[in-house]
DNA sequence: GTAACTTTGTGAAGAATTTCACAAGCCACC
DNA sequence: GGTGGCTTGTGAAATTCTTCACAAAGTTAC
């Protein structure tokens, strides 16, 4: 989050950026930005702030993003097509080297500038490319199956935007994207006229 | 979680769950689960475990997914697409109301069961409706200036997709989905080798 | 009916996170 | 070069969250 706000503020050309800007910014406190910060390093100088370019950069750094991520996407459908169309996603050292269905109408149809493979290769690519992440945009069902068969094949970590509860083992990495539980929080917070900060 | 855990388990004709079994499938602790669930009622029975039919109804009512909740969607492309196309979606007690872009090419054409309107709709049809949750699909640049009107329209809650940071009064809910932030996060676990518990 | 076994609900303990508050450092101006 | 005004980095305090552990309550078997 840190790292987003950095960037419109080096985008605007600012030059250094206080604990209490970000704060704002970010909807936090000054002391957790200064916490949060620190638990990295010391990268503020006192009475100015911290450097917009440099800690941008320390982040980035941080969060592996100076390197080339490749990741495969599973499941040409309506959330698959989205994410591949997402340009900030390239932009941001993540390259998409393939796109996977079982459904035989699709495989083989162009799709953005690449050709919709069949599931069938998956892992095979997968090993091949040694590519270490995979979206998941497949239908509940076959989550389970697909993840264990990509697990085997060397992914180490996968974004699941499938409604299942899936499990993989510890040293992957899995983060679920549920988009009717969130608006079931909503549903929550609605019901319960629950009070936010007003940012997120 | 757990309501989605217990409708499994209903669906499967368990009678009973323990909190030891419902934290084997969430992923967390027995302790935990029952200081949750106690947080809202005391429904399980000792010796017994938490009756999974009573519960899941309490949750569903807790989360207040017993009524029907009128939603707008706008944005009429690929996430909109995806979204308006899940089918778990209208089950769950979301009622789409309309679909809304400002694309001349699209506006007027058929969109599964509805049509696209015209965004500048939007507000007069937020405020006939008395729809209270919108859902943002759109790109980021025009985010913030949506936002504002539909709060304006009488909006509660918004579902965020654009990658972009977004403020909203502190009546209206906000809950913001990013993907490139999500797949940051796994690329920050990968690079630093973090070790999961398995489940998400 | 009772003994053995299970499982909840919950105070209390322990751990983690957030906030406070202030010394130390940096800049700018005279 | 000294003074005043900011802002960081960080121990300590406060708060929040999680885990422990056990009495109370229910079930099952005989």
């Amino acid at each position: 989050m840190y790292l987003r706000y950095l960037e419109d503020l080096d985008t605007q050309g600012k030059q250094t950026a206080s604990s209490d800007e970000l704060a704002h910014l970010c909807g936090t406190t000054p002391a957790q930005v200064r916490k949060d910060l620190s638990f990295f390093g010391s990268f503020g100088k006192r009475g100015l702030g911290y450097p917009v370019h440099a800690l941008t950069a320390h982040l980035r750094e941080i969060l592996g993003l100076e390197r080339e991520w490749k990741v495969v996407i599973i499941g040409a459908g309506k959330i698959g097509a989205a994410l591949a169309n997402y340009r900030g996603f390239r932009q941001r050292g993540f390259k998409i080297v393939g796109v996977y269905d079982n459904d035989p109408t699709k495989i083989g149809q162009p799709w953005g500038e690449a050709i919709v493979h069949d599931m069938a290769d998956l892992a095979q690519d997968i090993q091949r490319e040694e590519a270490p992440i995979a979206v998941l945009a497949i239908p509940s069902d076959d989550a389970q199956d697909v993840v264990d068969r990509i697990v085997g094949a060397g992914i180490r970590a996968i974004l699941n935007f499938a409604p299942a509860q899936i499990t993989v083992p510890p040293h992957v990495s899995l983060k679920s994207v549920n988009m009717a539980m969130e608006l079931e929080g909503l549903s929550f917070a609605l019901t319960n006229s629950i009070v936010s900060r007003g940012a997120a």
